[in-house]
RNA sequence: CGCGGGGUGGAGCAGUCUGGUAGCUCGUCAGGCUCAUAACCUGAAGGUCGCAAGUUCAAAUCUUGCCCCCGCAACCA
């Protein structure tokens, strides 16, 4: 069988504007997929993201913008594809829970698991927020007043569904446990979480309608047709309604399923490792190869958030810095899967340091060298880098070429770990840079050592042409831009890519 | 005794599982070089590894106790 990649983002839930953290997770999943592409081909790739439309919060937001949920969701998710679209996000596919297939599929997942008993009907009791439309816990409530609106709380019941979490408990701990499964929850702290959180807690059966008085933005139960779909029930379907289809005999078939990676927000962890992991064994279904949770971006020191006015929209940065200065400050500052902290010091820093000085500068001083020292025409550029003899640095950095991309796939394919790899190809660049500063090229040129100019110059190309390449899926424009002056045999000297941004002289 | 994560030179982190000269990036200071974007290269200063006790020839690393910080309703990457 032929190896494929499926790689999903969450869909965003689209009751208010893209903020860096859903930039975050769609520029990793980005990365893995067109890295992928290079590995597997195009045609062995499937990434796909998308949008969560549906639910109480989509309601009440058109509500307030005078709008039809689905006039109001149609607006939003505009946002989002624009954003994509200039953050270079090459997704595959892009679902929305409104799209037909997405109904049919949720629709015939409640059938299913219906019929088989897994979802039940029972009476549903709780403290309710009328104004708020909210439910709230015991423990949340002082006084039996709603701890967002101060008025009082009432004790209602009401007819819903529930899905059985309980029943598949003591499966999924076990699973989890398998030493072959070792990688379906990273971080492995996340994973001790989750395990934890398993063996001490009984998982309360999950409900998963509400009747159409409350809420009629969502999905109807085929069967109770009173109650629509609760939203995280609906959502969670989109990974298996975009690529596949149920037959007559409830069986589950798709070129593309299981995931290898589903990425997600640390967040989201309880839903993605629990609530989905069990809805797919209801259904009978593989499980995806790995749940990934990565970290969050505080502001600062700040936890981001509205109230706060913090939020970072990333259009303002990319027109300011540019796509892959962005996407490589989010994929090389922070370990995945820690927290991090933004803030645009820090990203002038990672620029000017690592982009200006380092790759941005050798590019550029190479270029210059050919330019003047061979007047455009790279020197033995019909010679393989094997073919050349080099003193011992020269060697070094030759046997660090050939193994830039396994080192780079180690971590990438092993971890998702993307500052890493960022750093093994830094390595290269320094030490090309090293090179330069030993080996004196302008008194090379001087001393008439033309042959040793010639090679030395020639690994620097082949130094440049390497990382780029291995940059590609982590800056493809940067790469892009790389190979258009220095692709061919006669180069073709632009602008210095990252011109360094001076703090000292003031604005 | 709720659960989990963490406390390592000025900042951010690695190292802890598998004890054995404390490492990286940035910053600071000094020097070198000129192909280059005041970029690049070399060197230096700077840490009793949260605290205390224990195990050991030897502890950042193992054991025990303690202190401090962060997250833990829902929605949210």
């Amino acid at each position: 069988m032929k190896k494929k990649f499926y790689i999903t983002t969450p869909i965003y839930y689209v009751n208010a504007s893209p903020h860096i953290g859903h930039s975050y997770t769609c520029i990793a999943a980005d990365t893995l997929a067109r890295y992928n592409r290079q590995i597997l081909g195009k045609e062995n790739v499937w990434f796909l993201t998308g949008t969560d439309e549906h639910g109480q919060k989509i309601q009440k937001a058109s509500d307030e913008a005078k709008l039809s949920p689905q006039e109001f969701v149609d607006k939003v998710v505009v946002q989002f594809k624009e954003l994509w679209k200039a953050l270079d996000i090459s997704y595959d596919d892009f679902i929305r829970t409104t799209e037909d297939r997405h109904i049919r599929t949720v629709q015939k997942v409640l059938d299913i698991l219906h019929r088989k008993g897994d979802i039940y009907e029972d009476k549903y009791e709780g403290l309710y927020c009328t104004p708020c439309e909210t439910f709230w816990l015991q423990s949340q409530v002082e006084n039996q007043l709603c701890p967002d609106c101060k008025r009082p709380v009432e004790k209602i019941a009401e007819k819903n569904y529930f899905f059985k979490l309980e029943k598949y408990q003591k499966w999924l701990i076990e699973y989890i446990n398998k030493p072959e499964n070792a990688k379906f929850i990273l971080p492995s702290t996340r994973q001790n979480e989750v395990l934890k959180f398993l063996q001490i807690n009984t998982l309360s059966d999950l409900c998963i309608s509400r009747p159409k008085e409350r809420l009629n933005w969502g999905i109807p139960l085929p069967f109770a047709p009173g109650h629509v779909t609760y939203v995280w029930f609906d959502a969670l379907i989109n990974y298996i309604s975009a690529v596949g289809e149920f037959d007559d005999k409830d069986k589950y078939h798709s070129k593309w399923w299981p995931a290898e990676l589903h990425l997600i927000g640390k967040d989201i962890l309880r839903q993605h490792a629990i609530y989905w992991p069990i809805i797919l064994k209801a259904l009978d279904i593989e499980m995806p190869k790995t749940i990934f949770a990565h970290g969050w971006w505080m502001i600062g020191e700040d936890k981001m958030s509205k109230s706060r006015g913090n939020v970072v929209n990333p259009i303002d940065i990319v027109n300011k810095f540019g796509i892959d200065v962005y996407r490589y400050f989010l994929l090389r500052d922070v370990p995945f899967g820690l927290d991090g902290n933004f803030s645009e010091g820090a990203l002038i820093k990672r620029f000017n340091a690592d982009l200006a000085n380092d790759l941005g500068n050798l590019v550029y001083r190479v270029l210059t060298m050919i330019e003047k020292y061979y007047r455009g025409d790279i020197p033995l550029a019909d010679k393989k880098i094997q073919d050349i003899k080099l003193n011992a640095r020269g060697e070094k950095i030759k046997s660090i070429i050939k193994t830039l991309h396994q080192a780079v796939d180690a971590s990438l394919s092993g971890e998702c770990d993307f500052s890493l790899p960022l750093e093994k190809i830094w390595g290269l660049i320094n030490m090309a840079n090293k090179y330069v500063e030993e080996t004196k090229p302008w008194n090379l040129a001087k001393e008439n050592k033309t042959e040793e100019l010639k090679a030395f110059i020639r690994l620097l190309v082949e130094v440049i042409r390497e990382s780029s390449k291995e940059l590609s899926a982590f800056m493809p424009r940067t790469a892009e831009s790389i190979k258009a002056q220095l692709g061919s045999d006669k180069i073709n000297k632009g602008k210095p890519l990252f011109p360094r941004i001076d703090l000292s002289s003031k604005t």
